[in-house]
DNA sequence: GTCTATAAATCGATAGAC
DNA sequence: GTCTATCGATTTATAGAC
C-alpha cells in the first residue's frame, strides 16, 4: 500500500478506461471507425498519452480481440453441458452463430477483419500449442466430433479436425453474409443454421448404402 | 463519321481506361486502396477528370461490381450443361467457391464490402424483379434444387429457395474465412468445399427415418 | 504523466484558369 | 475537356514544453 503501488493501480486503471472507450466505439460502429482522438475524447485525456499504455492502434485491437474472444467462449460454454453428442453439435452451431447475431461488431472484429488479430488467438506458425485460446475453442468442437463418432450418431470415417473446420466454415458463411448482405437473405439466417446444422448432421449420420445413387 | 462521334468514342475510350485503371488496382490492392489519384496516375490524367466520367468513387465501384459479377457468372455457366441434377449442384458449389479462390479481391468487392454495391445487383427492395443479375443467378441454384426434387435425387420436402441460401451462405464461408483468415484453416479450402457439398446433398438424400436418432 | 502543437501523410471533391 | 491549385477534413504518431 505505498506510493508505487497506488502509482500501479492507477496506470491500471486508465488503460482499463482507454480498453472500455475503444471497446463501446467498436462495438458501435466498428473497428475502422476506432480512432485515437475519439478514444481521447471520451477518457478526456490527450490521444498523445494513449500511446503511453499502448503501443498504437492494433496494439487497443489485439486486447479487444482476445476479450472478444472470450466473449464468444462464454457463448459457447454451456454447450459442454450436452451430453448426447448429436444435441451437442447442433449446440454448437446454434450458439456459435447466435454470438455472431447478438454480438455483431465483435464478431466483425474477430474473424472480418485483417487477420492480424486472428494471429494473436491462433498459433502464428503452425505450432498449434494448446495455449492458444483460438486453438483450445476449435478443439472443444473436433472433441465434439470426436465423441459423436465414437458414439456412433455420425459416421466413424473422416477426420473430426476437417468436420470441424467443415461446420466452422459453413456457420461463418451464415453471420457473414448476414452482417455483411443483411437484407440478401430471405430466410431468417437463424433458420438456415438449423437447417445446415441438420441437414449436415443427417449427411454424416447416413449409411453410405441409404443415399439414392448408389453408383456413376 | 462525324466530329461528334469520333468525340463520342473518344470519351467511351476514356471512360474504359478509367475502368481497367481501376479494376486493376482493385485486383491487387482491394477495394479500399482505390483512389482517384491512383487511377489518374495510371491513366496519366488529373484526377478531376475522372469527375467528368464518373459521379464519385463509388460509382466506379459498382460498375466493377456488375462487371465482377458477370466474371462470376461466367464461371457457373458450365455447370448448366451438367444433366445429372445431384452432380449439377455440387458443381455449383465447386464453380462458385473456384471464382472466389481464383479471384479473391473480385470476390472480396462483391461479397465481403460493404452492401452498397450489391444493393445494385439485388433489387433495392423486395421487388425480385427476374431481370436483376443477383436475382438471375440465384434463381439458377433455386431451379436446379427443384430440378434435383423432381428428379428424386434429394428429398422432395424444404423450400428451394431456403435451401439455395444454405448451400450459398455455406460455400461463401468457406470461401471469405479461407480470404480473411488463410493460414488458420487446417484443410485445403477446396476439400473443405467437397466434404461440405458431399455431406449436405447426402443430408438430403436421406429417407428420414435411416437417421440414428429417431426421436427424443 | 500529461499536455500542446505539429509533422507528415492521406483522402474526396471542387473552383476556376486555360 | 483538361488542368492546376487547393479546400477541408481525415488520420497516426511524435517532439518537446510543463
Amino acid at each position: 500500500m505505498g506510493i508505487v503501488e497506488r502509482k500501479e493501480r492507477q496506470r491500471a486503471e486508465l488503460r482499463e478506461q482507454i480498453l472500455t472507450a475503444a471497446r463501446r466505439i467498436v462495438l458501435d460502429e466498428g473497428f475502422e471507425a476506432l480512432t485515437m482522438r475519439k478514444i481521447g475524447d471520451a477518457i478526456e485525456y490527450s490521444p498523445a498519452t494513449i500511446y503511453l499504455y499502448f503501443e498504437n492502434r492494433e496494439a487497443i485491437g489485439r486486447q479487444l480481440c482476445a476479450e472478444s474472444f472470450e466473449h464468444l467462449i462464454a457463448y459457447m460454454t454451456p454447450v459442454g453441458q450436452i451430453a448426447d453428442p448429436y444435441e451437442r453439435l447442433r449446440g454448437i452451431g446454434r450458439c456459435y452463430t447466435r454470438f455472431g447475431f447478438e454480438n455483431p461488431e465483435e464478431y466483425r472484429l474477430l474473424f472480418m477483419t485483417d487477420p492480424a488479430f486472428m494471429e494473436a488467438l491462433f498459433p502464428p506458425d503452425n505450432t498449434a500449442d494448446p495455449k492458444d485460446p483460438g486453438e483450445r475453442a476449435f478443439q472443444f468442437v473436433v472433441d465434439a466430433f470426436r465423441a459423436a463418432q465414437a458414439a456412433g450418431a455420425i459416421r466413424p470415417d473422416g477426420d473430426p479436425v476437417a468436420l470441424a473446420e467443415m461446420v466452422w466454415t459453413a456457420c461463418h458463411g451464415v453471420v457473414s453474409m448476414t452482417l455483411t448482405c443483411n437484407h440478401v437473405l430471405e430466410t431468417r439466417p437463424e433458420a438456415i443454421v438449423d437447417m445446415l446444422c441438420d441437414t449436415i448432421l443427417r449427411g454424416l449420420a447416413t449409411p453410405l448404402t441409404s443415399t439414392v445413387r448408389s453408383a456413376s
